[in-house]
DNA sequence: GTCGTGCTTGACGTTTACGTCAACGTAAGG
DNA sequence: CCTTACGTTGACGTAAACGTCAAGCACGAC
């Protein structure tokens, strides 16, 4: 998909873990734990699109209190989606509804928390403006 | 709140862990963190409703990735909402407006993540019936 | 040449959120 | 009286996800 005209742009670890706001350490961490596996030129790292990629969707994961290892999982699948053959892809496609539904019991979840916090912060201001008068 | 007719329920360690799905090692945890603070008969702890209820919402925090101290800090809030005075009840509505946009935040990007996930098995379905034929 | 900057690989430390004993009390049942 | 079930505190163990050195290489600037 990468056209002649524009070079795949890369990243060094330092480059890569300011953009992504974490630490080299932790970019060698997941690397270790075979979430991302950058090129190498020499002994340096070289981070492609494909890894920037996948750090994106693994900071997303653990945003919502997944595991290293449930992140992985979701990461790999978006690779294993167009190569696989019939019985990997109806696995896959198990697991994904099976994370979709949890998705969607998630933002249920979401939905009742953030009605009760602004209830509260309705409850707040209604002390508030009683205390204002 | 609680009429003559209906007597307050109560629970004991493992009547309460067995509800929520918790070990009681986790119970006197949380207590020794400040987060609930059961009654006690004797030496045993008697949990009331109110334990209960902050026990779920503790629950619910965890499941979206947060901390035991995030969690403490807004099962704090639930309680301080009433009673307190106006300073107070202003820095506690500017945490909770806090809290609310990050929710937001949270659920747009629930929305991506769902959106994606549902793509991909998209995908998968089209390379089956591809295959399928 | 050496200084600073950035990269490398270990190796050990740390925090969070519990798990897992151990040793003991106590109330109920047979 | 003895066992079983449930409770108590205290101490130590552990998995996850990094943080924090240490020691060394490589390279451009001065």
């Amino acid at each position: 998909m990468t056209s002649k005209a524009e070079v795949a742009r890369t990243w060094t670890v330092g480059e890569l873990a300011d953009e992504l706001g974490v630490t080299t350490r932790t970019l060698r961490f997941y690397e270790a734990e075979g979430l991302i596996t950058p090129q190498r030129a020499g002994a340096n790292r070289i981070y492609s699109q494909r890894d920037h990629a996948r750090m994106r969707l693994i900071q997303r994961g653990r945003r919502f209190g997944m595991t290293l290892g449930e992140c992985r999982e979701i990461v790999d699948m978006y690779d294993g989606a167009e190569s696989s053959e019939q019985r990997q892809l109806q696995t896959l496609l198990a697991r994904l509804d099976e994370i979709a539904t949890d998705l969607r019991a998630r933002q249920a979840d979401l939905r009742r928390t953030l009605g009760e916090v602004t209830d509260v912060a309705a409850q707040c201001r209604a002390r508030l403006t009683e205390l204002g008068d």
